[in-house]
DNA sequence: TAGGCCATCTGGTCCT
DNA sequence: AGGACCAGATGGCCTA
């Protein structure tokens, strides 16, 4: 509808704010046009409907075109201020999720950084339990009770030891349909910033393999799996039907 | 060229 | 009453 509005924006999830602009061009197109014409013909209306009355013109509580035009404008730069900062914290989002950032990476979609957001905070929900159990296994449970921030630190220390959760899969389909990947395990990390993601190494980010999904076990882990027998690990567990819709959802994009 | 994604406008609804 | 939020409509840009 609004080209020239869009075009000032240039695409960017946060564009500078330029509202005569898009005033101006509010004002060109012919849905301003027709929207003039009708509020037109509607006071006209109402002028001929109080005249009619033959009584004092009562158009206090009904705002003229200047009004109507001052109070669409205001309310299209509100919405737009509104969007604007929503795409802002979308794009705070984007940035420290775990995927790859540059110029030469197509930026995630806003659907596509909800669910790895989403499936990226499972993933690590998921991670920090078994990370938890594994503690409890090795130190037992007075031990793990004794020093919590022991284990707090061995937590920290062994996250990079993780198996690769299935979850961290979806991230890699949903990265793998919508960028190239710019951290391979060849190249070294990008520096971290203060609130920089976990690093692709931390996930295992290598070449997207599509379909992994399917079979998550085939990558699971440093479990050994052994055919036809049950994984002692908390990640080969079946996921919640929440989750699993959504590695559909995410195989789906 | 179709489809995906996006920005913007707009009217409705709810809240303060 | 004014503002925030939401969803539908519309049109532009980009990519496969």
């Amino acid at each position: 509808m609004d080209s020239d509005a869009g075009s000032t924006c240039s695409r960017s999830s946060s564009p500078d704010l330029v509202v005569d602009d898009s005033a101006g061009s509010f004002f060109s197109n012919k849905m301003f046009q027709r929207y003039c014409e009708e509020n037109r013909a509607e006071s006209e209306t109402r002028q001929g409907s109080t005249e009619r009355c033959g009584g004092k013109t009562k158009n206090r509580s009904e705002p003229n075109k200047d009004e109507v035009q001052d109070l669409r404008l205001k309310v299209n730069s509100r919405e737009r201020k509104r969007m604007h900062d929503l795409n802002q914290a979308m794009d705070g989002l984007r940035e420290v999720m775990p995927y790859a950032h540059g110029p030469s990476v197509r930026k995630l979609s806003k659907i596509s950084t909800l669910l790895l957001a989403r499936n990226y905070i499972l993933m690590l929900s998921s991670s920090l339990e078994e990370m938890k159990k594994l503690v409890g296994d090795v130190y037992g449970s007075s031990a793990a009770a004794q020093s919590r921030s022991a284990t707090h630190s061995a937590i920290t220390s062994t996250a990079a030891h993780l198996p690769l959760h299935p979850l961290a899969q979806s991230l890699h389909s949903l990265v793998g349909t919508t960028s190239a990947l710019q951290h391979h395990s060849s190249s070294p990390p990008s520096a971290p910033t203060p609130h920089s993601p976990p690093a692709a190494s931390f996930l295992s980010f290598h070449t997207p393999v599509q379909g992994l999904l399917k079979d998550p076990l085939h990558l699971a882990s440093s479990y050994r799996h052994f055919p036809g027998m049950p994984c002692p690990c908390t990640l080969c567990q079946p996921l919640p039907a929440t989750t699993s819709t959504l590695h559909s959802l995410a195989m789906n994009k």
